[in-house]
RNA sequence: GGCCCCAUCGUCUAGUGGCCUAGGACACCACCCUCUCAAGGUGGCGGCACGGGUUCGAAUCCCGUUGGGGCUGCCA
């Protein structure tokens, strides 16, 4: 369409995800497979929000699509994105085409209710439509629906991009609806002219629409244009190798991103689903998979969608991160209202000075808060296994009133000296450093596990550290 | 039921007839390092679904079986 303005130079892919309220981690990867052909062949990313009910689809409803795609660096300032577009802005041409189709004797009405259909169908003993109006020759009217007249012999082929030749026998695919009884059109035709109308070449979605190809292609057809390149790429699944969905699975793209999921590492991969960048590693940057991602190297199974790996991929851009970004990021976590210490208790200056030990121990950014909360609590909450297990281990009330006397009379508080003070305690205890830490840890923090000791403990201070040491003591009995 | 798709370690994959006694990554296990936990290093466990072909030669090609999945609306 000339008046809207679109590109005609290069390869036109786009999205077509509907407003349901989130965005499918799946339609992610679709979106991303997109966005790599659009970038590298110089073509065009059109985001078209699909839903041909007008009154879910509005601006509103769609900003958080633009907003996660924005997150994973499909941004709507870049040239090569256009829209987002809304299918109901086509609707006259929808009936248009329809009424073509009927015209040029692709199309026919039936007057059979949903009701009469199923009831031939079910007496028949096939299900679908039988083609029962095909020859009657009915005019438009209330009450009818437009049926596209599919052919009764031959093959339908489709190619595909990633999985080569697919046919099928054209007398098994029926007569479907274009125009509804009320003579609004259906999903089918609405998808199907927007993408002529909007030049699109390219339609590269999951596999689960690859049954509607043959159909669509008819439609192309029909309407006197050549059908797009289809590439149907293999769906995402569960545990249970099914495909992913909203009710059993975790599946917004934003959940992952609150819980702390770097978006690069998200983008990362979600790219090896189904595809694996050419070096030895599949740590690849975006540069490297705009240049490589072929729709033909894309895998013809289901993947399953392995949050584990997902974690894995996430530790290494955490700690590939600079100091300085990594702080940044932490931020959202570190000042939410979810936090466990009270808000002004926090200290920017105490934070960045753990940074460095908490990024090595992260896989989200969502861990971070639990690895420093004991630094901004005024008490932290004991954890009574590991309570139980180090200070109540034989000789560690001694260690406790050792370490307290010694940290103490220290002259200098800092990591370095905390640790050698501690190393002759254990010293004189007969105990390592390994053993004897446990109950200064679980002491002063409330866990057995966290981040190193002294570095906090310097952060700490020594009236707060001695408070807790003390308490600790006191506690023993 | 019908139509369609798929099949390499537990998982994600490399592999396109000889470089494969099948390579990598995650997970798991062990060891090293070490103030706990991580990180890092080293090593280990573990796979071509099955049966027939074709070929001098098959993970790779063909057929079948089995097993999984998707679709099957006057929803989008």
């Amino acid at each position: 369409m000339a008046s809207l303005g679109v590109s005609m130079s290069g390869p036109r892919f786009r999205i077509a995800p509907s407003p349901t309220g989130f965005f499918h981690v799946g339609g992610a990867r679709t979106a991303l497979y997109n966005w790599a052909l659009a970038k590298r062949l110089g073509g065009t990313f059109v985001l078209r929000i699909e839903d041909t009910d007008e009154a879910r689809n509005q601006p509103q409803w769609t900003q958080g699509i633009i907003d996660a795609l924005a997150w994973i660096g499909i941004s709507s300032d870049d040239p090569a994105f256009e829209g987002p577009y809304f299918q109901s802005s086509y609707a006259g041409q929808h009936v248009d085409a329809a009424l073509r189709l009927f015209e040029s004797g692709n199309a026919y009405y039936c007057d059979l209710t949903a009701q009469e259909v199923q009831d031939r169908a079910k007496a028949a003993g096939k299900p679908g439509y039988d083609g029962y109006s095909r020859d009657r020759g009915l005019s438009a009217g209330p009450g009818r629906v437009l049926r596209f007249k599919t052919p009764r012999s031959g093959t339908t082929v489709v190619h595909d991009a990633v999985r080569g030749e697919v046919s099928f026998a054209n007398d098994t695919i029926e007569d479907f609806v274009l125009l509804r009884s009320n003579g609004s059109p259906m999903f089918m035709l609405a998808n199907v002219v927007d993408d002529i109308e909007m030049r699109i070449s390219h339609v590269v979605r999951a596999e689960e629409h690859l049954p509607n190809a043959p159909k669509q292609q008819m439609l192309w057809d029909a309407l006197g244009t050549v059908p797009p390149v289809w590439a149907h790429v293999p769906v995402v699944v569960n545990e249970q190798r099914k495909k992913l969905s909203k009710r059993r699975d975790k599946v917004a793209l934003e959940g992952y991103r609150e819980e702390g999921f770097l978006a690069a590492a998200m983008v990362n991969y979600l790219m090896t689903l189904g595809w694996a960048p050419r070096g030895e590693t599949e740590i690849v940057e975006w540069s490297t998979i705009e240049r490589d991602f072929r729709l033909e190297d894309v895998n013809h199974s289901p993947a399953f969608f392995d949050i584990k790996k997902l974690m894995a991929f996430n530790g290494e851009y955490i700690r590939a991160l600079e100091l300085a970004d990594f702080i940044d990021a932490c931020q959202p976590f570190l000042l939410s209202r979810n936090v466990p210490w009270p808000a002004e208790r926090f200290d920017a200056a105490v934070f960045a000075a753990m940074a460095p030990l908490v990024q090595t121990r992260v896989a989200t950014l969502a861990d971070v808060p639990a690895m420093v909360d004991f630094l901004f609590l005024a008490d932290p909450s004991v954890d009574g296994a590991a309570w139980t297990k180090a200070i109540g281990a034989a000789g560690a009330k001694q260690v406790l009133a050792d370490t307290i006397a010694s940290y103490r009379e220290l002259a200098s508080w800092d990591a370095e000296s905390l640790k050698t003070a501690l190393e002759e305690v254990s010293a004189r205890h007969g105990l390592k450093l390994g053993k004897a830490q446990a109950s200064i840890r679980v002491a002063v923090t409330g866990r057995a596990v966290g981040p190193p000791l002294f570095e906090p403990l310097e952060l700490l201070g020594r009236t707060e550290t001695l408070r807790r040491l003390l308490a600790a003591e006191s506690a023993t009995g």
